[in-house]
DNA sequence: TATGAATGAGAGTTCATTCAT
DNA sequence: TATGAATGAACTCTCATTCAT
C-alpha cells in the first residue's frame, strides 16, 4: 500500500526532525534516526539517498513550506505596516514549531560546513533571499507610498529582518548554563510591543 | 611554557583563522592548517594541544578580545544614544576583521554541535551574555533617563541587537552562488543611516 | 546485544588470539586482526569496542575460564598431596592450549604497561590472587594435618607456585634463536617426577 | 653518599633506569628521561642511538653484570648445596637493587614486544641461558656426587630456578589494589627457610 | 520491502628520531 | 657538544553508506 510507504517515510522524517532539533545535525547519527523511527538502519536508505537528503526534505517540508504564502503579502491591498505585522506573524507561527531549539532556523540560514549538498545549500539561500526580497518589497512600497520615512530601503530591511530573526530565536539560548541569558520570552511578552518598536524606534 | 615560538605559533593561528573562516571548522583538517602554515602536521601539536584548542585561542584573541572595552561604555558620561553608537562602532570594527566570512561571529554565537570543548562553549556564551547585558544596561538607562521611549528594555535590546548583528554580517552571504543575495554593503552605505533607523524606527 | 554473529566474533577472537601469542599485543594491529580474520577493519569494531576489549575477552574466555574449577579443590576429601597434583594438572591442561607462546600466561601475570584498561588489569590480578590463595589453602591445610613438614605456608606456596609456573612455561622459550635454551620438554618428561621433586626436594 | 655522575651518559642511564623501573618501558618517553637527567631531548641521542639502546645498556650494566661471577661457582670446591645457596644469594643481591619494581628482571626474561632490538633480545636470552646452565651444572654435579637424590637434573633445575625466580620477585606484586596479594616479604622472612624448602621439599 | 553486517576512507593524535643552529 | 623545534609514519577508532539476503 502506498500509505504504508508514506507512513514509514514520515516516521523517518519525524524522528530525524526531533533529533536534529534536539542534538544537532552532526550529533545525530543514522542509527539514531533508525532507532527512533523503529526501523532498521538500511531501511533509511530505502527512502532517502543520504543523511543530507533527509535534512533537505525536512528543510523543504517543515521550514520552507511555512513561507509559501509569504509572497501573497506583496499584492495585498493593505497598509505596509500591516504587511510587516503579517510577515512577523508568519515567522512567529513557523518558529513556534521548533519546540526544542529555535536556533534551528538560524542555523539553517548560516553557512554550516556540516552540509555538503549544494542543492540544500542553495535552497537555504533561496529561502533567505525570498524572505529578504519580500520584506524589502514591503518596506520599499511603504517608503514610496509615504507610509514610512524616506530611508534607504535596503538598510531598513536589514534592520527589521535582523530584529525579527533575533526576536523569534531569542528564547532558545539556554544552551549551556541554564541561566546564562536572562532573556525569557513569556506569553505576556506579546509581539505588539516588539512590532511597535520596529516602527517607531527608540526615540520619543 | 616560555613565550618563544610566537612567530610559528602565529603562523598556525593565522593559517587556521583563514581556513576556519573560509571552509568552516569541520572542513578544516589539521593537515590543511599545517600545509597552509608551511609546516609539518606534527608541528601543529607542538604549539596546540588539539584542533579545539586552536579554535579556542582564536576565539579568545581574535573575537572576544575585541569586546574588552565594551563594559567601559556603561560608566561613560555621555548620552545613551552615543553609547549605542559606540557599541555599534565596536561591532563594526571587530567584524571588519572577518574578511572572508562575517558569519564567523554569528556562527560562534549559535549553538554548534561541532564544538565539544565545554570551556570554549562557555566562553562563547559568556561573550554573548556580556554583550547582551551591556546593551541592555545602556538601553535601560536611556529609558530611565527619558532619553528613550518607555518601552520594555528587554524587547528593545533584542530588537537593537538583532538589527546590529544582522547588519554587521550582511555582506558575508556570498556562500553559494555569489549573487544569490542582492544585498551588498558599499562604502557610502555608512552606518549613520542605519543608526538613525535604530533610533527612530520606520514611521515618520 | 543479541548473541548472533558468534561465528564472526569467534573468527576475530581466534585471529587475535593467534596474533597476540605470536607477535605480542603491541605488535598486533587492528588491521592485522581484520586481515587474519578475512574481514574489514571496521568490522572488528562491530564486535568489540576496542583492541583492549578483544584482549579482555580472550583473557576471560581462554585464560581465566580454565581456572573456574580450581576452588573446588579446597573442599575435596583427598590428601593435600593429591590436591597439589590436581592443581598442577589444571595448569598443564590450561597452558597446553597456548601452542605458540606459553609465556602468554606469565606475561599476563606480570605488570605490563601495554594494558591501560583497569578492569583488565584487575581481572589479571584477581586470577593471580585466586590461584595463590588456593594453593596457599592447600599447603596450609597439609601442614596443619601433618601431611607436610611444618614450614612457613607462605614460603612454601611461593616456592611451589614458582616452580610450577616455570615448569609449565618452560618449553616456550624459543623466542629468538631457536636453540638458545637447551631445555625441551619431551613426552617421557612426564609431570610425575616433577611433582615428586616438589614434594621431596633435592636431598635424599 | 650522593650519587656522583661521572658523565652525562651516566645521568641519562640513571634517569632511564629509575623511570623504566617506575613506569615501565613503554610509559617512559624520551622526554621524560631527558627531563629527569636535566638535559635536552636531543642530547640523549648524542649518547645513545635509540631508546632501545638505553635499555640495552642498562640491561648489560645493571642486570647482566650482576651475574658475572656466577660461573665461578661451578669450579669452587664446596658442597653443591652451598653452591645453590650462593646462587640464591647472588640473585637476592642483584634483585635487591630493583627498589621499585622487582618484576623488572622477570619482565626482561619474558618475551616483550616492546623491544625490537634483536641484539637486546638475544642478550636477555643469553643471560637466562647462562643462569640456567650454571644452575643445571651445580645440580647435575650434586646428583652425580650423591649429594642430591637421583632425579632428572633438567627437571630439578626448572623446579629450583622457578621457585627462586618467583621468590625474588614476590614482593613486587602491589600493582593494582594494594591488598590484592597477601604476600609480603619481611626481614625475618629470611632466605634460610626458603632454601631449606628447596632442598627438602614439603614431605616430612 | 527490509535489514543490519560489513565496509574503509579518513580523522585527530602520539612520539621516537632528525637536524639546523 | 647541546639543543629542542620540526617531523611524519603509524596508530586507533568513527560512521555514512553499501549490499547480500
Amino acid at each position: 500500500m502506498a500509505k504504508v510507504h508514506n507512513s514509514k517515510r514520515e516516521m523517518i522524517l519525524d524522528a530525524a526532525y526531533a533529533l536534529f532539533l534536539n542534538k544537532g545535525y552532526l550529533d545525530t547519527k543514522i542509527i539514531d534516526i533508525a532507532d527512533a523511527a523503529g526501523i532498521g538502519k538500511g531501511t533509511v536508505y530505502e527512502y532517502f539517498e543520504s543523511k543530507d537528503a533527509i535534512f533537505y526534505e525536512l528543510f523543504k517540508t517543515k521550514v520552507a513550506a511555512g513561507y509559501d504564502t509569504l509572497s501573497e503579502l506583496l499584492n495585498k491591498e493593505i497598509p505596509c505596516e500591516i504587511k510587516i505585522k503579517e510577515y512577523l506573524d508568519i515567522e512567529l507561527t513557523n518558529t513556534a514549531k521548533y519546540t526544542f531549539n529555535k536556533n534551528f532556523l538560524v542555523d539553517l540560514m548560516m553557512k554550516s560546513d556540516a552540509f555538503r549538498n549544494p542543492e540544500l545549500i542553495e535552497s537555504i539561500h533561496k529561502l533567505v533571499s525570498k524572505k529578504f526580497a519580500i520584506l524589502y518589497g514591503i518596506i520599499d512600497e511603504g517608503i514610496k507610498k509615504g507610509e514610512f520615512r524616506n530611508v534607504d530601503p535596503m538598510l531598513a530591511t536589514v534592520s527589521v529582518m535582523g530584529a525579527i530573526n533575533f526576536y523569534i530565536s531569542i528564547d532558545c539560548f539556554p544552551v549551556g548554563p541554564a541561566d546564562f541569558l536572562p532573556v525569557q520570552k513569556t506569553k505576556d511578552w506579546d509581539s505588539e510591543e516588539f512590532f511597535s518598536l520596529l516602527l517607531h524606534g527608540l526615540k520619543p
